[in-house]
DNA sequence: TTAAAGTTGATAGTATTACTATTATATTTA
DNA sequence: TAAATATAATAGTAATACTATCAACTTTAA
């Protein structure tokens, strides 16, 4: 896979100071990481977290405000991390089907490499996402947040996924709904695959997340 | 729509104590339904629903275990009776296909009506499912939870019409992955549409959340 | 009808959480 | 080398998610 030296930026009104910034900062989001991953969001504590890095409880709090926050940050980095992908397997890629065929791909493969790109490992951030996400934005201070951006590299790689099923069919009325139902319909089937697999269809190696999705949205955009 | 004298009946253990049994019990459902949707998940405890039901925490808790416990609780509720009016509005319908039309609609469509059944608010009631049911299987505790059943209502539905999916077309490879899609699907974009909007092509009365899962599930089932 | 059993309400207490505030001590920079 | 900045340590707070105990009231059943 692509092995550049990629730096990604998120906003500053996602952190309170630039984790990127210190030694502190890139061990608070990378241990946070890894300690999500492993106790879940609710059993995550800053004060724990400042146990395991050899710090302190207020030393995180000057880079995050909340824990929330902190969530509200890993998300964001895991998008612009996926745009980032998704702008670099779509480039010389000449027809829209193949580019929105890797686009999908992108979307609902499991994420099984840690690319090592920084100190942040892409594969426990994206078991992150799966099981964490939804957590973020289900809060009564949605709408607020939204306002402030908190959502909004989500929100792009939207956009530019539903891009490209406007190319293809552009009379096709629900490209945003087709594309969102995609990306947390994958992660939900990631989900349940390990927990309610009832709930599912898969079966280990026959790729039939991303084959499901692929084809209910070529089917979708071809019929009619 | 049907008035029946419905009797909705909950697995004993989703509680400690059978709330339908006492006038307190009702009280605690029906009550937490209001404040859930009202404070939302996060803010909403048992110190305050005691408070507003003129009774105490601690009878509250002779009731559910934890405030998890009533939240999987409600979600199988609501689950029992999607299943009930799956069931009574396909029973005399012979062709398959109007009866998985009729499901899909029930499955999409947003609650507007409180049927009145008993003392809970079927329309809260699925604005909570909408907002905060992911947070029930989000858990570290979720594969012990799903042994003693706290997930069987939900995942019975799913079967019920992946049934129907099956039954018009038998080589369909997905019918658990395309229903759990559409139910957890339809769910997102109903949050979406009033929160982040970008994410959806939602527009106030033209149906379209159901009309898009529908052509979704009747596209992929004609192709191939 | 009366005693026993069960239900509820009130109070108190616990460990933990999600912070805020303060100060001392390092470390960096100018 | 002084000033500025970053970090660590400690203490404190209000609230949460419970558990435990006991008194009072209500229902039931012999």
């Amino acid at each position: 896979m692509e092995k550049l030296q990629l730096h990604i930026t998120i906003s500053p009104d996602l952190y309170t100071k630039d984790p990127e910034s210190s030694v502190l900062g890139q061990k608070i989001v990378s241990k946070s990481i890894e300690m999500i991953d492993r106790l879940g969001f609710e059993d995550f504590t800053f004060k724990k977290l400042g146990l395991e890095i050899g710090s302190n409880e207020s030393s995180v709090y000057r880079y995050f405000d909340s824990k929330h926050a902190l969530l509200v940050y890993l998300i964001n980095w895991y998008w612009s991390w996926i745009e980032y992908r998704l702008v670099f397997a779509t480039l010389n890629v000449p027809s829209v089907q193949a580019r929105l065929t890797e686009a999908i791909s992108i979307l609902t493969a499991e994420v099984t490499e840690d690319n090592a790109f920084s100190d942040i490992n892409e594969v426990l951030l994206n078991k992150i996402i799966i099981t964490e996400s939804s957590k973020a934005y289900h809060t009564k201070a949605i709408d607020s947040e939204n306002q402030k951006g908190y959502y909004k590299t989500y929100k792009r790689v939207v956009q530019r996924v539903s891009d490209f099923v406007t190319e293809i069919n552009p009379r096709y009325e629900f490209p945003h709904m087709l594309i969102s139902t995609v990306i947390e319909g994958a992660h939900h089937q990631r989900y349940f695959s390990k927990h309610l697999p009832s709930l599912t269809d898969f079966e280990e190696g026959k790729n039939n997340i991303v084959r499901f999705y692929t084809d209910l949205v070529f089917n979708t955009l071809s019929n009619k």
